[in-house]
DNA sequence: TGTACATCAGTGAACGCGCGTTCACTGATGTAC
DNA sequence: TGTACATCAGTGAACGCGCGTTCACTGATGTAC
């Protein structure tokens, strides 16, 4: 790479944390290309040599916010030793609710609907997004194939589309799959309410609320957190 | 009321339809005076005449939306039978889904962060998004009382507010409080999910999988849908 | 090592746009006598 | 029933603002010979 080609990607990267900083203060809908010159001192036509337009740079965070949840929840796992399922379950969704606490700009830019005018491009996003449920299917699916998973009911195939060829779980086992978006919601559904205030009122150990409904989900599945 | 102040809760009436067909299709953020003003054929200003500000419309809208949907929640519930705790919660459950689906925008608005300057005014959406866990958490202490609800952990205090006098629901008995919590926080994630789209690739049948997890909450509790 | 040229980061001015909000006003509707 | 006055819905023009994006440009950095 040369030396040219390291400072277009420091620029990059610097224009990036701008924006997050500056969607941290405003909101995400609150992302501005103006803005963001003003405060690196620059022209804003000067960001048209780094990013086309508002939309890719728009894309270029939620991408960034992916792949940096998944590294997380991934690095949280993987130093659980490989046979103990539930805990490195545990770890993960642990990880999955700490990230999100610790980025909540970039948490609601990822699940939310926050920009106006954008739209985000699926191909791009869709398997951003996959690699973070990855995580969980591929502890799962480990668990499954040790026959350490509780079976659940057979109408599983009917409700789960796991089994065509163009998804990217397709080679999952229904009850991996179930499994997964089970949880997944489960954290989902909790980290959305506390992030957005609606549980800061009713809770007062909301690490301690989590874990609980954490441990009743693996016990669901026949796990020990 | 006189002709003036009839005509005048109909003015303000569509001018609140109109706002909401125009986040329809323009998103939250997307919500516009001088739009509205078009739309309505007024000039911009006229409707200053019905709001104070922008703000004191997005407010309206919201409080709005929480009123239709404790009132869905609620309507779905009470024509079950009275002693049938599992079958009305499932009720509610399922109304709450529904109204979801059929109300994405405002559920957006409510349970989202979507415009970009508007801060909610606590004192008013709090007691607004009260009154729909509300209608949970009657049936979830209706249970109780009748001794169906099996007992849940006694760490549960530590985790809870309940007991301080100036929440909303300190009334209510901590299990009841944690069950209405956690069967919230798993329709909240799952039907988030489910309007942002996230599991629509994954789930054929979304009301089966919401079904199954919903019967799983129950069953979790001691009770049956 | 030195020169000629190409690349490309950043400038500066300008554009059209839609926004929320203000203000003084007009004219229709309602009220008091 | 008729007149004088008050209320108030809606007008019309204007404001300042920040936005995304374009374009022709300058001048520094890098490359080829």
């Amino acid at each position: 790479m040369s030396r040219r080609e390291r400072l277009r990607e420091a620029t990059r990267a610097e224009i990036k944390a701008v924006a997050r900083r500056q969607m941290a203060e405003h909101g995400t809908a609150g992302l501005s290309l103006n803005a963001i010159a003003r405060a690196m001192e620059l022209v804003p036509s000067a960001l048209y040599r780094y990013y086309p337009d508002r939309d890719a740079l728009t894309t270029a965070l939620i991408l960034d916010a992916f792949g940096d949840l998944a590294a997380a929840v991934r690095a949280a796992e993987e130093v659980v030793d490989r046979q103990a399922y539930g805990p490195r379950l545990t770890a993960a969704c642990l990880a999955y609710r700490r990230w999100a606490l610790d980025h909540p700009v970039d948490f609601q830019l990822i699940f939310g609907n926050p920009i106006p005018g954008y739209v985000a491009p699926l191909e791009q996003t869709g398997p951003a997004m996959e690699q973070v449920f990855a995580v969980f299917l591929d502890v799962l699916q480990a668990a499954h194939a040790a026959g350490a998973l509780r079976p659940v009911g057979d109408y599983l195939p009917e409700v789960l589309r796991a089994a065509r060829e163009h998804d990217a779980f397709g080679h999952y086992p229904p009850a991996v799959l179930y499994s997964g978006l089970a949880g997944w919601s489960t954290m989902h559904g909790i980290v959305s309410l506390e992030l957005f205030g609606f549980l800061a009122h009713r809770v007062v150990a909301g690490e301690a609320f989590y874990r609980g409904r954490m441990g009743q989900y693996l016990a669901s599945m026949g796990l020990e957190g």
